[in-house]
DNA sequence: TCCGGGCTGTATCACCCTATACGAGATGGC
DNA sequence: GCCATCTCGTATAGGGTGATACAGCCCGGA
């Protein structure tokens, strides 16, 4: 598999092809890398089926720091939460990268359902996906164990950002420590720590600089 | 005032009206305390909308503990996730008390949607909102303190279940410590011992054995 | 009415995490 | 080459949490 792989998660191929045939109904639309296609707080009943590029999905405290909930690459769908429930955003967009996208709107979905019923179809399954992976993160960040929720994320970016390598799945990006730790929740000191324990263990490895998600038996 | 037992959360009304007026879609069944109506794991076609009762939704690790996602009371759906992306399920719902549901299959959805599209559009309403509910949860739950995670859980009981009350919003379920606990990831006694710390801030008060969330003039 | 079980409130102890600090090594600018 | 900065590894002290245990309370069943 030579393919670049991008985003957080994708749908399967014959999925995919659903929705692109009801592309009709939406517009194609173009964003250039670090513009928004949705801000949180607002109300809007728009949707994205990404096409090109990297949308990152987060979430804003209060005290103004961020939680990225999703990296969607190409062939995902995004916004459609708030879109269908009426309710703000509850979370932002924007694109990391050039991005081209099918922007649908839910305001006459209804009638289109009544035409192409398949397309509701598609769409519920689309969301029921997006419920799996969400409550699978939340299995995870749901303990305290900072080794759980190191590996979750280790997990998400290998998905996002690793190739094979003889000894198991190799990451291409370089995350500090330091990142790891805001984006778990922990400190520094304790990433360090928990990816020693992590190499004592034999499930991961660092080479040359870069982690090394090994290859086990593993389960769920 | 009675001890009235409620889900974590629940749908508006109105939403709830249209998906009833679909009932003769499903048949209705019942479920007495304490048996299961789907298991993590196995796959399945069918969803369900509680009518009355109690449905406890969890997932459980690898290593057998539980993870309670949501307590499912009247007027709320659950299972429709693995119903509709067809993977195997990837939470348990069991009925926690004497419970009554409409099961609904998707196999012939598609069809149904057809002649009905606007049932369409209230699943995805539905499923939409699960969505934001679970996204703000992932939000909170990215902290490893306590308090954040159960005032968290708090908040969105209030939401949902709270009344008003001359010193603030008193919630209107009765949920135990050790219920708490695995929601928020943390345990029994934690949870009995971060109450305290909050009733000493003033920030909560227990009032006839329910939870009263006091006034404050802070923000979320 | 009595009894048993579930829930809450504490107490104790061990353990792990956080905060803090410091040194070594790598890197980059000048 | 030299120094500033960043990153990683490690050490220490302090504190909060988890595990466990037990007592008091309420409630429902026999």
């Amino acid at each position: 598999m030579t393919k670049k792989k991008l985003g957080t998660w994708r749908i399967d191929r014959q999925l995919v092809e659903q929705i692109s045939r009801h592309a009709a109904f939406g517009r194609r639309r173009k964003f250039k890398k670090n513009t928004v296609l949705y801000e949180q707080g607002e109300i809007s009943t728009r949707f994205y089926f990404v096409l090109k590029g990297l949308v990152q999905i987060s979430i804003f405290r209060a005290d103004g720091s961020e939680v990225v909930l999703e990296l969607m690459g190409p062939e995902t769908i995004c916004g459609e939460g708030s879109a269908f429930d009426g309710l703000p955003r509850f979370s932002s967009a924007a694109a990391i990268e050039d991005t081209e996208v099918i922007e649908f709107d839910t305001a006459k979905m209804t009638e289109i359902f009544r035409s192409h019923p398949e397309f509701a179809t598609s769409l519920l399954r689309v969301t029921s996906l997006k419920q799996r992976v969400v409550a699978i993160r939340l299995k995870h960040l749901a303990s305290r164990e900072p080794q759980d929720r190191i590996m979750e994320l280790l997990t998400r970016l290998e998905e996002m950002f690793a190739i094979d390598h003889p000894k198991g799945r190799l990451l291409v990006t370089h995350v500090t420590h330091e990142q790891i730790a805001t984006m778990t929740g922990t400190s520094r000191v304790t990433v360090t720590r928990t990816l020693q324990r992590l190499r004592e263990q034999n499930r991961i490895d660092i080479v040359d600089g870069h982690i090394l998600l090994r290859r086990r038996a593993g389960v769920s």
